[in-house]
DNA sequence: ATTTATTTTTAGGGTAGTCTAAATTTTTAT
DNA sequence: ATAAAAATTTAGACTACCCTAAAAATAAAT
């Protein structure tokens, strides 16, 4: 039905939709994230649009129709669904299984996702903590506030990230900041927005404004 | 290194050759298990050949190069492998995995090959009985025999079979033959060569000569 | 030993996805 | 309001893989 590179175009601009809070997706950024010139992305563009999985207007932008955000959320699942088997069944570090996933996120069977999805006991997030729509395509419930947006004194759940880079994965490995942790902000430093922590109600770690506004937290 | 599509020839060639003792595969036969036409078959050897996985001489047929059986022992290693995590942790009957497989197996990853192995705790049979290379691509032992090549009166143990298609698969199934099960040959007819067998000590079944032959025992 | 049949290769062409360079449209800045 | 900058699209071309039809080589049959 859909090609890998059609699917991955249509993750790309769900996810990029998502984080663009429903505003159009522009063909630069998708040049950005699927690493071709936008020439390229502007062919693919009007390939998907003939398939009436995107609404397309010539230097408008992109959204997904509906059947184009049904196909983006298998794709996503499947995605984060290998990623938790990789990480829990197979003992990967968090900030090694991207690269693995974008390949498995494309095996074509449903049945195969589903048995997957059941030996890994449904889970609802990824080792990221990103939510893993179920097989309807239905996202579990979450709300969450970025680490950057909480008050001195106050103490959080350390549940996502927004930055998925092994870098960034593992400056908080290094600072012993899991998913789970529990998080107490002591300090905010006028100067440059870091903050000082409190890691598991022990452990004193610093961490820059550009970290802590990737950190997501409950 | 190697395309989707070079990896499926390589591993045709190299199941071809064993099946062949060694003689050269042709044209005709690859365009068959390729599900292509001999022109494309032709026009992909000859890449092959110049990146020198493969011995080519027009109209002579191809053999593998040792560059070419060792890409080709990886393919059929990850195969196996992702064939035993279907059938052993996923629950799929083995009549079920061969489509699942036949993508699986060019997931790029060494890792993950390595750690798959070691989650499944290194098989060395698929669910079919095949052999599973190991890392460095060394089949483990066998030497089986076809069960149209046992005489009457022998007991011997199912371990494998020549002929992958469900259908076959299936008809084993409905005869209770499976991998480890006890055969023991109660009587060949000579008009047609069929066999009657006992199943597990106990159950009468009768197989014709086109099924012994493709299952094998030890 | 030569004709016939079979197998394989060549010639020319198609689609998917990519590219660079040039043209066009939109946005930004004066 | 218009010029400059940025973003996007078009034009033309490339690679990987596949195709059909015709030509060439090998194998089989008289």
């Amino acid at each position: 039905m859909f090609t890998f590179t059609e699917e991955n175009y249509l993750k790309i601009i769900y996810l990029k939709l998502e984080q663009n809070k429903g505003q159009e997706v522009n063909t630069n950024d998708l040049a950005l994230h699927t690493q071709t010139k936008a020439a390229s992305v502007t062919d693919m563009l009007k390939k998907l649009a003939e398939k009436e999985v995107i609404n397309y207007v010539k230097y408008q932008g992109v959204t997904l129709t509906p059947l184009g955000q049904k196909v983006a959320l298998k794709v996503i699942r499947k995605h984060r669904l290998w990623e938790y088997f990789l990480v829990e069944s197979l003992g990967f570090g968090w900030d090694e299984v991207h690269q693995i996933a974008e390949q498995l996120e494309h095996i074509d069977s449903e049945e195969l996702t589903e048995r997957l999805a059941n030996f890994l006991e449904n889970p609802q997030f990824d080792p990221h903590g990103d939510p893993i729509p179920d097989a309807n395509g239905v996202m579990p419930n979450v709300s969450t506030r970025k680490l950057s947006e909480i008050s001195v004194g106050d103490t959080v759940v350390m549940v996502g990230v927004l930055v998925h880079t092994a870098s960034f994965l593992q400056l908080l490995d290094s600072n012993h900041v899991a998913l789970g942790t529990p998080i107490k902000v002591e300090q905010i430093n006028a100067f440059d927005a870091s903050f000082v922590l409190l890691i598991n109600e022990t452990e004193k770690v610093f961490l820059s404004h550009e970290v802590v506004k990737n950190v997501l937290v409950k």
